[in-house]
DNA sequence: GGCCGCGCTTGACCTGTATCAAGTTTACCC
DNA sequence: GGGTAAACTTGATACAGGTCAAGCGCGGCC
C-alpha cells in the first residue's frame, strides 16, 4: 500500500534503509545531480568533509525559516521540501519546491538571513552545507565555484521561468507545465516520468501556480476528462505526453 | 526639453559628459552600489583592469541576445536595459529593467549562453565584466567573490518577488510596487524618489507586470484622479508616497 | 510645418478564474 | 474502528482584467 507506482530505491525512503546510514557523498546515487557534479573523487571528499547529515525531517518541520540566520544551503537527499515566504499582508506564497538532488537556501546569501521558509512536505532527509566553509573551499577548487554560481544562474533561469508562466499562461498551461516539470526531474531521478506520487497539496499547487485550489481541482478533472491525466488523489498517471506538452506550450501558434 | 524632472548628474546622461570618456571603477560616482562596493582600492584597481568599456548602446540596440554564447556580465552605468525572453508561442516576456548601478546577465552562467536577451531602451553606457576573469579574480579577492554571490542572490530574492506579485497582486497593487521600486532604486543613486521619467513604454511595463497595456494606462489614470500619483507621458511624480505604499502593501490586512 | 504612425487612453463588452457554498472523501488520532 | 478535521471536488455566481474597437496626441521625418 505504499506507492507501489514509484520504483523506490536506495535512499529514497529512508525508514527502509536499514543497511548503513552513514552516508557520503561518494556513495550517494545523487552525487551526478547534486553539487559534486564536477568533481572528481578526491574532491568529492574533501566537500564530503564540511557537510552535515542530521536526522530526517517530518513532515510538516522546519528546514529553516524566513529571517533566520544564514548559515548554510541544503541538498535534499530524499522527500521533498517546499519554500514559500509570507506576504506582508500575511498570506502564503510558495516560491519553490525541491525534490532529491536539488539545493535550495541561496536566498539567504545576499542578507545573510533567509528570506523564505522551508518546510518538508514529507518525510525527508537533508544535507545542510555550511556556506562558509563552501565558499573556502570554492577557492582551492574553482570547478567548484563555477558548479556552485551556475546552481545559483539556473535557480534565476527558473524563477524567470516560473514568472513568464504566471504572467502569460491560463490555469490549464500552468499546470500542465507543473506536471511535466516533475515527470522530467522524476527522470533525471531514475524514476517513472509517467506515475508518480504529488508530495504536495492542491493547495500548495494552486499557491505556485498563483490559483486558488477549486481552480486546481477543476484543471485536474479537466485533464482527466481529455485522457491526458489519470489522477486519483495524489497519485498522477500522464496516459499522453503528448498532449500534456501542446497544453503546456500553448498551442496557439496560428501563423 | 530634455528630462527637466530628472536631476541629471555626471555620467547619467553620455551625451552631455563632453569631459573625460576614460571612465573606471576608481572614479565611477556608481562604485558604491555596483561590483567594487566590497572591495579596497587596490582590489578596485585588479577588477578595473577586466573591465571593459565599449561606445555607448543606442536606444533599441542588443547587449546580447537569447542563446548567444555567454562570456561577460554586465553593469549599466547610465540609461536603462531591458531583459527579456521568448516564449515557445512567440510572445515577449519582460524578465527585469535594470538601471545604474546595477548587473544583469547571471542567466547565462548555468548554461554557458544567455538564458534571455538585454536591449538599450534609451542610449545606455555599460561596462562589460568577462566572467572567466571575474571568476578568477574571485579566486584571489574572496571578498569578490561573496560579493558576487551576493549579487546572484539578490536576484534571486527579486525574482522571488515578483513571483509572489504576479501571483498574489492586483493590477493596481503590481503597478503602485513597480513605482515604488523605481522610486527607491532613483533614491539610491541620489536622484529624486518622487519625480522621474520612465525609460518603458506602457507595453514593456504591462509586459513585466503580466498585464495588458489597457489596464496599465487604466490604473495610471485611477492612480492619478486619486492624486496619488500625476502623470504626464513617461513623466511620474508620486504626490502621495504613503497611499502608494498602502497600495502597494495591500490593504486588506483584516485579521 | 504638416503628415504619418505609433504609443497611449478610454469605452463597451466578454471570459477565465475567484469567490462562496455545499457536499464528499481521505487521513489522522484516540 | 469510529469520529473528526482537513483536503478535495463540484456547482452557482461575481468580478477583475482581457479583448475589441475607436479616437487622441506626441514625436519623427520629409
Amino acid at each position: 500500500m505504499t506507492n507501489p507506482a514509484n520504483e523506490l530505491i536506495h535512499c529514497e525512503t529512508p525508514r527502509k534503509c536499514t543497511h548503513d546510514f552513514r552516508v557520503n557523498c561518494s556513495n550517494c546515487r545523487l552525487s551526478s545531480l547534486c553539487l559534486p557534479l564536477a568533481l572528481n573523487s578526491d574532491d568529492v571528499e574533501k566537500l564530503d568533509d564540511i557537510i552535515q547529515r542530521g536526522k530526517p525531517l517530518q513532515k510538516g518541520e522546519h528546514l529553516y525559516q524566513e529571517g533566520s540566520a544564514f548559515n548554510s544551503v541544503y541538498a535534499v537527499r530524499s522527500g521533498a521540501v517546499k519554500a514559500y515566504r509570507v506576504t506582508d499582508d500575511g498570506r502564503e506564497q510558495v516560491t519553490g519546491f525541491y525534490f532529491p538532488g536539488e539545493i535550495l537556501g541561496m536566498d539567504g546569501i545576499n542578507k545573510n538571513s533567509h528570506a523564505c521558509s522551508a518546510r518538508a512536505l514529507e518525510t525527508s532527509a537533508v544535507c545542510e552545507i555550511p556556506f562558509g566553509s563552501l565558499e573556502e573551499l570554492s577557492v582551492t577548487l574553482p570547478g567548484l565555484q563555477r558548479h556552485f554560481f551556475q546552481l545559483m544562474s539556473r535557480e534565476i533561469t527558473e524563477d524567470q521561468q516560473l514568472i513568464t508562466l504566471l504572467s502569460k499562461n491560463t490555469a490549464e498551461e500552468r499546470i500542465a507545465a507543473l506536471m511535466l516539470s516533475i515527470s522530467s526531474r522524476n527522470a533525471r531521478r531514475k524514476l517513472s516520468s509517467s506515475n508518480f506520487r504529488l508530495p504536495m497539496s492542491r493547495i500548495d499547487i494552486g499557491n505556485y501556480l498563483g490559483l486558488t485550489v477549486e481552480t486546481v481541482s477543476r484543471v485536474f478533472s479537466r485533464l482527466q476528462k481529455l485522457e491526458i491525466l489519470e489522477v486519483s488523489n495524489k497519485e498522477i498517471s500522464i496516459l499522453d505526453v503528448g498532449g500534456l506538452q501542446d497544453i503546456a506550450n500553448v498551442i496557439i501558434e496560428n501563423e
